[in-house]
DNA sequence: TCACCCTATGTAGCGCTCTACAATAGGAAA
DNA sequence: TTTCCTATTGTAGAGCGCTACATAGGGTGA
């Protein structure tokens, strides 16, 4: 209830890549089609409201697979409430697929 | 090949949903959930750019029917082109729905 | 050795998108 | 008789999204 968070298409849809699953930035961009320059800024915003929450990966885990470290993004309880009332608001974002790994 | 013309995740899921057989702005706003600003403006640019076509309806038919006149669009054979290579880059987009009517 | 690709996050500035409002005209509600 | 709803197109200004580029370490190719 309360205070109505509204979304715009963009930021719905990442949202919804998160909620099913797509974990950091770089997954999203990928099962997306969206730029860096999107995914990234609209991450921060999404975390701003409360609606999804971060935590860095382990270092050692990144150094020992070679990769640059990963962000990691779930779903709060507030994002999974706001994520369902946008879904109602743009009937294409119910085809989203989950994450495979 | 040439001129790749590059859309914006939104305008690509306008041009889209012209492709379906939505024909007019409101149309497309009730298949979308996008609102009037951000469909209308896009509209004119994607029609600038050569992808679709615009016709008003006749007077007479929206007098007769008590409602205001309609813009139709539809796709041209360069909107068909760049359509097919944005759902590409796009992975979503392949969802959308034929028009009913 | 230099160029380039891969994975991953991030930013500047321009341009697109969204909220809120307007115009128009008919009908219904109070 | 003013307000509200429907159906349709449209705009101003604020804010979000996209292109292009940056960073960084490791691998691959000439």
């Amino acid at each position: 209830m309360a205070d109505e968070v509204k979304l715009t298409h963009t930021s719905a849809l990442i949202l919804q890549t998160i909620g099913a699953g797509y974990r950091y930035g770089f997954d999203v961009m990928e099962a997306t089609g969206l730029p860096s320059g999107t995914v990234y800024p609209a991450l921060r915003r999404l975390e701003q409201l409360g609606l999804i929450h971060s935590t860095w990966e382990k270092e050692s885990k990144a150094l020992a697979e070679q990769r640059p470290a990963r962000k990691y993004y779930k779903l709060t309880a507030a994002g999974t409430q706001t994520l369902s009332k946008a879904v109602e608001r743009y009937p294409l974002l119910q085809h989203m697929k989950g994450a495979s790994s």
